[in-house]
RNA sequence: GGCCAGAUAGCUCAGUUGGUAGAGCAGCGGAUUGAAAAUCCGCGUGUCGCUGGUUCGAUUCCGGCUCUGGCCA
């Protein structure tokens, strides 16, 4: 059996929301010598605990995430920033001769990390503005026309009503003068060297979205809304930020701001978040070295046991 | 018990001047380059409650029945 070279490899665990990623990611970390790295546009966020299915402050103590409480939630992260963050994490555990193991449902990040992202400049706050207004004047599409005109190989895969990717590339052309298409063409994966091994943990659907509801049904047990609650008490913070627009967040927002009983809030959170895992999935198929792990077996699966030995020893 | 209104997709409902039907939501599939837990796109056969009648043809009109609301007793 061949077997990879601990120094230059790094695991990779995604699964959907609820699938048990977190405790599986534990367990290999009692009995590994693994360093763990959260890949979560929404546990970057310090204050969103329970909503966020967080691991407890004692699990965070005795396993040690990077990338998570990292920011304010009146700040927003990307991918771009996690892709420069985990290329030099990974490095540094190298060093250390541990192996990263990367755990995590952003999928985005976990492309971006495998295939790389292109150079392209952070959102812009006045340029954003700028272009929504324009929208408002004229409509998205009228924008999207405009962006035929000016690349059209970047509005051909771009929906005429997807104003955030048309918000986008316009932005990219106004703030580079060049194309986005072109920009886009220079991506590489940023770390060629690093042999990833790529695991994905699942459950039959009607099994997982049984887990989603009752999750959720336990955030709310929790506390979720006195969280949500303190957020959205705080003049900084509204609903248009990235952070609370994350799944649950969002509708209980929405429910404090008076749009929605507390019922529609949770009926409509949980369906929000059932929608994003079967999100997830789609881009864990589309992941062609992807080796599936069966939930309901976890630490005992055979596929993990020999991917683990093979990297290991 | 009487009167009235309903009964159509998993749910809420529209519709067919009689030629076997379509929206929203759910569900499913997909896209995804600094907001990605975001954003966008695609997919609609279902004894039209049951049963008789009229008709070339009934989910549609008529009768009976069943069920569900409401009102009256």
């Amino acid at each position: 059996m061949s077997s990879f070279s601990p120094t230059s490899s790094a695991i990779v665990l995604m699964g959907p929301t609820a699938v048990g990623k977190t405790d599986l990611a534990i367990e290999l970390a009692k009995r590994y010598p693994v360093e763990l790295i959260s890949v979560d546009s929404a546990l970057v966020y310090r204050h969103m605990d329970i909503g966020t299915g967080k691991p407890s402050p004692e699990l965070l103590q005795q396993f040690p995430h990077h990338l998570v409480n990292i920011l304010d939630p009146a700040e927003s992260y990307s991918a771009g920033q996690f892709v420069r963050d985990v290329g030099s994490l990974i490095a540094d555990i190298h060093a250390r001769d541990r192996v990263p193991l990367l755990v995590g449902g952003t999928m985005m990040y976990f492309r971006a990390l495998l295939r790389g992202i292109a150079v392209m400049p952070e959102a812009d706050a006045q340029v954003r503005t700028m272009l929504e207004q324009r929208a408002s004047q004229h409509s998205w599409p009228a924008l999207h026309a405009e962006l035929m005109q000016r690349d059209p190989v970047v509005a051909q895969r771009i929906g005429v009503n997807d104003a955030q990717r048309i918000q986008r590339a316009l932005e990219v052309m106004e703030l580079t003068g060049r194309k986005m298409s072109d920009v886009q063409s220079d991506a590489r994966p940023p770390l060629p060297n690093v042999n990833f091994v790529l695991l994905g943990l699942n459950l039959p659907r009607d099994q997982l979205y049984v887990r989603i509801e009752r999750r959720f049904l336990n955030m709310i047990e929790q506390g979720f809304l006195d969280e949500v609650k303190a957020l959205f008490n705080r003049s900084d913070l509204h609903a248009d930020l990235p952070a609370m627009r994350a799944v649950g967040y969002r509708q209980l927002w929405a429910h404090l701001a008076g749009s929605s009983s507390l019922d529609e809030a949770i009926a409509q959170g949980i369906l929000a978040t059932r929608h994003l895992a079967r999100r997830q999935l789609i881009w864990m198929r589309a992941e062609p070295e992807l080796q599936w792990i069966d939930a309901e077996s976890g630490i005992h699966s055979e596929v993990l046991t020999e991917l683990i030995n093979k990297i290991f020893g």
